[in-house]
DNA sequence: CAGTGGTCTAGACCACCCT
DNA sequence: GGGTGGTCTAGACCACTGG
């Protein structure tokens, strides 16, 4: 295992100045040569934590100026579920919080769609999944999921009423490269009002993506829903030009 | 202005070179020494184009191995409307196929929650605006706004018939640093339906956001509605650690 | 004008992967 | 071992900002 690079240990120490108040929201803070030289590395090292912390959405870098703390976020709440995050919910609830629930569990041979979604030939199995995610007792979720057979292994119920990224990272050592999502409200049907409760006329907010490996394989096609006074996504968009 | 930098102009070539299939999906391009000695710059900048191409999802990068192109994603299209993105409405769509209706327009003292996410004081004028965006004919989208008025001084209806975003960036040299977004579902209320020809049980996409200036000071607070069956919203997700 | 951040270099060492 | 990408350096030049 690599220690942790230098640029990483300074953005980290940077944020905590910032959230503690040592260099103020809304001003100028000190600039690159001066980190430089406190943190006894050269000035591009300094840049790459700056930059880091940009992106975050932390601080503003202006050329010819100087480098901004930016205020906190009004809306932001602790909550807050970032749209782009890989950690299920597991991850984000913790593991006692958490319970799964199989509804359905296959296999087949995949439809059209699901082909060219996966990327897989029409004689390539594919698992097909329905899973209602509670948290806390509640019903929050539920997934409609379908996997390629041959990049999952040994998927058993097992496994589906614990979690599946776990299995996916630590016991099959894949690992994820980029997601793409789509976020839409519709109207329920009858597997969110049996299974999450809904009434007639409750808005879902639904959750369609495709994950990818780091090889560029399809891992996941899925469509999530909940109940539209459940949940909300969170984007963080930063300027950059 | 600056010239284009190296390391931009490089990354346009490869990302031309990948969507040519010089580069073809899901197998290793060159390496990062062969493409400085080809473009005769130095390592350092080579990667910086491929850091790019990576946050974009085109690309995936794995030390010891090599950099992979990836493949294109099933479910993302043309018409697709990225979560994060600044441009308004009328830069997505073209300024001809667009029209805006001032529903309402008002200057008024901050409430309580105005003050908060605008982070003005309670005696500091606020604009509050009520339109809705047609497109094509169509009843898009229902925005409610709000800005500081001393940030934004000589807003009239005339502008807000065309684009606020236009004045704000040429007229008022304002810089956009970032924005937080919520994305939800919710029912409809009377503004829906009047406007937005919502019926009684149309799930609604509400969008939430707060945008701050490169100064970190806060410009907007919105929220924005549209009819579940107009319009979905995207999010690309990379993986890097 | 001096100071800022952005870019770029030539070279170095490292951790990782495959053989 | 040989090749990959990741990090880091010390220094350079640039464009932009402010006084």
């Amino acid at each position: 295992m690599m220690a942790k690079s230098k640029y990483l240990v300074i953005a980290d120490e940077i944020k905590k100045r910032i959230l503690e108040g040592v260099y103020p929201a809304r001003e100028l803070m000190p600039d690159q040569n001066s980190l430089a030289k406190e943190f006894q590395v050269s000035r591009m090292t300094v840049k790459k934590s700056l930059d880091r912390l940009a992106s975050s959405g932390l601080i503003y870098k202006q050329s010819g100026l100087g480098t901004f703390v930016l205020g906190n976020i009004p809306i932001k709440a602790a909550g807050d579920t970032p749209a782009n995050a890989f950690n299920g919910l597991t991850e984000q609830h913790g593991a006692e919080k958490i319970e799964s629930k199989v509804i359905s569990f296959e296999v087949k041979f995949p439809s059209v769609d699901i082909q060219k979604r996966l990327d897989v030939a029409k004689d390539s199995p594919v698992y097909e999944i329905i899973r209602l995610r509670i948290v806390e007792g509640d019903p929050l979720i539920l997934e409609h999921t379908f996997m390629p057979v041959n990049l999952v292994p040994g998927l058993n119920e097992e496994i589906l009423k614990s979690s599946i990224y776990e299995y996916l990272h630590h016991e099959l050592k894949l690992k994820f490269g980029g997601a793409y999502r789509k976020i839409r409200a519709c109207l329920p049907d009858e597997y969110d009002k049996k299974y999450l409760n809904a009434s007639e006329h409750d808005p879902m907010l639904e959750f369609e993506e495709i994950v990818w490996l780091n090889n560029g394989k399809n891992i996941e096609y899925s469509t999530s829903r909940n109940r539209f006074d459940k949940r909300s996504y969170t984007v963080l968009d930063v300027n950059d030009f």
